[in-house]
DNA sequence: CGTTTTCTGTGCATCCCTGCACAGCGAGAA
DNA sequence: TTCTCGCTGTGCAGGGATGCACAGAAAACG
C-alpha cells in the first residue's frame, strides 16, 4: 500500500460522492482525482467506487477505506496542531549539558525556570564526554573556552568565570602567605596534571613555579579543588566557589587573563524554538545576579 | 496537514535514520526524500529532524509523526489486505433483488447459499421500484422480460416461468369448464389493470375475452393470485405456484408463448468478484431442479 | 594518519504528473 | 418533449517533481 496521497484522494471521493467535489476540496484538477482512483483501484485489483454519470458511490471496499482514511486525517490534523503549536508553548523536555564545575551556577536557574514553566521537565546532563546538538542530545549546552564551534550551532556569550590563587587557613598558619608571585618560592601547589591544559591559569601557574612545586596534580577539576580545601597547596579556584568556603585565604586576587568565558550554545533548529528562548532569557536574566563573574 | 506521500516519507527516515535508507525503502531517490523533508518542515513551520552528516536524527515533533504513521502504515496495510482478500473470500454482505413474484423461488436458494457459506450476510430486496445496481444497490438483480439494460450489466438467462389459467374447484363446479378458448364465452375472468403491461399472457388474454368478462381485476400480481385463489374467475398463475394449491384446476396447459424469462444482472464491476460468481452457480444449479419451469 | 566508505546536499536534464479544454452523457426542470 | 446543467472521461501541452551525477564532509577502518 503505497502511495498515500491516492487513498486521502479516494477518501474525499467516498465522503463527498463526486470526483469534481473532491477535486475542489483536494485543490486539483477532476482528472487527477479520477486517474487517482483508476491507479489505485487497479493496484488493489478490486473497485471501490460504482462509476455512474451521477458521481462516485462507494462499494464495500470503498467504504472501509472511507472510515480508515477519515480516522488517518483527524490523526494527521492532530498531529500537525501538535507540532505547529509545539513551537509556540514552552513543555516538553528541556535537556541542558554543561561541564560540571558549573552545576552549581545552572542548578538554581534550572530549578526556578522548572518553577516558571511548570510543564517543562528539565534534564540537566554533566558527563565527561561532550553531548552533541546535532545529534539533538541537548538543547542548551553550556561550554567553558573558546573553543571551535560546528556551522549550525549558535553561540552566545554568558557569563565569565573569574579564578584566584586559595589556601587553606591551616596552610597559610603553617607556610606563611606569599604576599604575591614574587614569594612563591618554597611553597607547595596544586594544578593540574594534564600537560595540555587550555585553562590559561593552570598555564600560568605552571610557568611562573617549578615543576617540584606542584606536589599534588589531578586530572579532574573537583579533585583539584578538594586538595586545595583539604590544605595540600595553593590552587586556583572559582571566584564564586571559594566565597563559600570561610575557611580558605585569597593568595592572589583575581585576573582578567585567568577568567574563562562561559558560551551558551545551541542548535541553529532549536534555538528559535520559543522553549529555548525562554530559558535563554532566564539565564542571562539570573546571570545577572551572579556575584563573582565579570 | 495536505500531501500525505511527505508524511510516510517523513515517517520512514524517522524510523530508519537515515535519508539513503528511507530513499531505498521507498524506491526513490535520496534527493526526492530531502525534498519531501524540507518541504514538509516548511509547512509545518518546525523542524522534525536534526540533520548531520551521519544522518538524520527525530526531534520530538519527529518523534510524534513517527508515532502517528507507524499505526497509519498499519492500518492501510490492514486496510489493503481486507480489500485484496475480500474479492477472494465469500464473505460480507449479498444484496439480491427482485420482483416479489419470485420470491418463493428464491428464498430456499439464498438459504441454502448462505447455509453452504456462513460467512455471508444476505439481503433480499423486494420493492416496487427497481433498485440500481450501478448505485451499488445490490449485487446480483433477477429481472423479468427483455427490457433493455445498461451497457455496465452482464446478463444472463435463468430460467422461463411457465403461465397456464386456471379457477378454483368451485368456479369450475358453478360456472363450468371452458375446455379450449373456444368456450370462454360467458365465463369471468381476473386480469391486470394496467393498460400498458408487458406480460405477453395477459395480452393474449385480453385480445381474447370482452372487457366486460374481465371482472377481477388489479395492479399487483400477488393480488390477481389472490383473487383466482379466491374464486373470482379464470386467471393466469405462475404454474410453480398454482402447483402447490390443490384447490386450482387448470384451465389451459402453459404454452410456450406465453413463458416470461428471468435473467440474472450483475454490474460488470462485481460479477467478477468470487462472491458473485459462487451466488450464480449456486443459483444456475437450483434452477436445474426447479419444476414447473422451462 | 591516511584511506575508504557512507551519507548529505545541490545543479541540471528528463520525465511523469498535472492542468486545460472539450466531448459525452445522464438527470432534472420547464 | 427540449433545454440546461453538472459530472465524468480523455487527448494534449506545460511545468513541477524526480532521477542523476558530482561535490563535500564526517565517521569508520586498517
Amino acid at each position: 500500500m503505497e502511495n498515500w496521497d491516492e487513498i486521502r484522494t479516494a477518501y474525499q471521493v467516498a465522503r463527498l460522492g463526486t470526483v469534481s467535489g473532491a477535486a475542489e476540496v483536494l485543490g486539483v484538477h477532476h482528472a487527477t482525482v479520477i486517474r487517482h482512483i483508476d491507479a489505485l483501484e487497479k493496484r488493489l485489483g478490486a473497485k471501490l467506487f460504482q462509476r455512474h454519470a451521477r458521481g462516485y458511490t462507494a462499494t464495500e471496499a470503498g467504504r472501509d477505506l472511507l472510515a480508515v482514511a477519515q480516522t488517518t486525517e483527524e490523526q494527521f490534523a492532530h498531529l500537525a496542531s501538535r507540532i505547529k503549536g509545539q513551537g509556540e508553548t514552552v513543555s516538553g523536555e528541556l535537556v541542558v549539558t554543561s561541564i560540571a564545575g558549573v552545576s552549581d551556577l545552572l542548578t538554581p536557574v534550572m530549578v526556578s525556570f522548572q518553577d516558571a514553566w511548570p510543564e517543562v521537565r528539565v534534564r540537566f546532563l554533566t558527563d565527561m564526554r561532550v553531548f552533541r546538538l546535532d545529534y539533538g542530545e541537548a538543547h542548551v549546552a553550556i561550554r567553558a573556552g573558546t573553543g571551535p564551534e560546528e556551522p549550525d550551532n549558535v553561540v552566545q556569550p554568558l557569563t565569565r568565570i573569574r579564578w584566584a590563587l586559595y589556601a587553606t587557613r591551616a596552610y597559610v598558619d603553617r607556610h606563611g602567605h606569599p604576599g604575591s608571585e614574587a614569594g612563591f618560592q618554597g611553597h607547595r601547589f596544586v594544578c593540574t596534571d594534564a600537560e595540555t591544559t587550555k585553562a590559561p591559569f593552570h598555564r600560568w601557574l605552571r610557568s611562573m613555579v617549578q615543576p617540584e612545586q606542584v606536589v599534588y596534580a589531578a586530572t579532574e577539576p573537583a579533585a583539584l579543588e578538594d586538595a586545595v580545601k583539604q590544605g595540600a597547596g595553593i590552587g586556583f579556584m572559582a571566584v564564586h566557589r571559594a566565597a563559600n568556603d570561610a575557611d580558605l585565604i585569597e593568595i592572589l586576587p583575581p585576573r582578567a587573563e585567568w577568567e574563562t568565558p562561559l558560551r551558551i550554545v545551541t542548535h541553529v533548529d532549536l534555538h528559535r524554538t520559543l522553549k529555548v528562548q525562554a530559558f535563554l532569557t532566564h539565564l542571562k536574566e539570573a546571570a545577572k545576579s551572579w556575584k563573582f563573574c565579570g
